[in-house]
DNA sequence: ACCATGTGGTCCTAATTAGAACAATATGAA
DNA sequence: TTCATATTGTTCTAATTAGGACCACATGGT
């Protein structure tokens, strides 16, 4: 528990710090003519022999109406290319061209690097700290989801009231 | 420091959680109608007696040319309104209307206990370093970008190479 | 075999996004 | 004042985004 002005914050910092963050590798990826999506689709495809769309998209976490579109445009770029699965008849298989892994080859220590001077001062428990808090907060995201149904309209109900004489004052 | 195939870990849970909660947020949002930025508009409005362009796209980090738009259709929904600054020709004044602030009135303290649900088994000391760790990281990526001017073609140079055979055996 | 149900991708729409070019206004130096 | 420069908001474009409708194929039970 902690004073209802506060936790807002914290989810404001999380936004800024996503945004901070995907504008910096954006700075490097863009002089590689490409977009973020698109790159981190080049990312996942490489060392590969290739993956269905449903696993490509839950490995970069875009949905599968966005998907169709950044792979089709990075088919254009001759980087990848569309195979039929050979088990599953509604699957695609997309693969890395040999262009496509050149690029990988040639693109993504230099990303990695570029991606590295973030982490220059911090230890190996920083990160996992880190990277353990923000773990934390995403289950507790899931729990609420999953908690969310029927009982917040009784819990909620009593709770307003209070919460609105807070919000006078909330910034 | 740390093993070069563990900090991009940390980043993905960055965008994951980020997604989770945006998403979590959304589904409480759309029962109004709105999107997520159009609320986050609603939501800076209120309590305000107004607010320039700029401004409002500072507090929400909603860029200016994308703000023109979300504006534009919380004007047609009778929720905002612009009018011209009297101290600055250029300026747009950006405010609720009645409606709006009604809007604002009735929906933002049921917003907050929905997300204060999520922070159900937070202390006060978790939620404090949760955000102090999310704005290091930020400050981490300011840092990165500050000092790639010039320096980083000569300092990756050397490093490819090491990390070129990482990436052989990342994922 | 047949059918109900579920899943994988595609297509569509409305909205957001960053980025760049642009017009109108402000500001400060000479 | 006058001019160079900076800032504010609008407009435009290409891309992404979530969500839903849709079709083709899979799967399991009968």
């Amino acid at each position: 528990m902690t004073s209802p002005s506060t936790f807002p914050a914290v989810l404001r910092e999380l936004l800024r710090t996503h945004q901070t963050f995907l504008s910096y590798a954006a700075s490097h990826v863009h002089t590689l003519d490409l977009t973020l999506p698109q790159f981190d689709i080049i990312i996942t495809l490489g060392n590969t022999t290739g993956m269905t769309f449903k696993k490509l998209g839950e490995k970069t976490l875009i949905t599968k109406g966005t998907l169709t579109g950044v792979i089709s445009r990075l088919e254009d770029k001759g980087l990848v290319q569309r195979g039929a699965s050979e088990t599953d008849g509604r699957s695609q298989i997309v693969r890395l061209t040999a262009k496509g892994e050149a690029l990988y080859e040639r693109t993504f220590p230099e990303h990695l690097v570029f991606i590295y001077r973030i982490f220059k001062d911090y230890s190996s428990e920083d990160i996992a700290t880190l990277e353990a808090a923000l773990l934390r907060l995403r289950n507790a995201v899931v729990t609420a989801r999953s908690d969310e149904s029927g009982e917040l309209a009784d819990k909620t109900n009593g709770w307003c009231a209070k919460v609105k004489d807070v919000c006078k004052h909330y910034q």
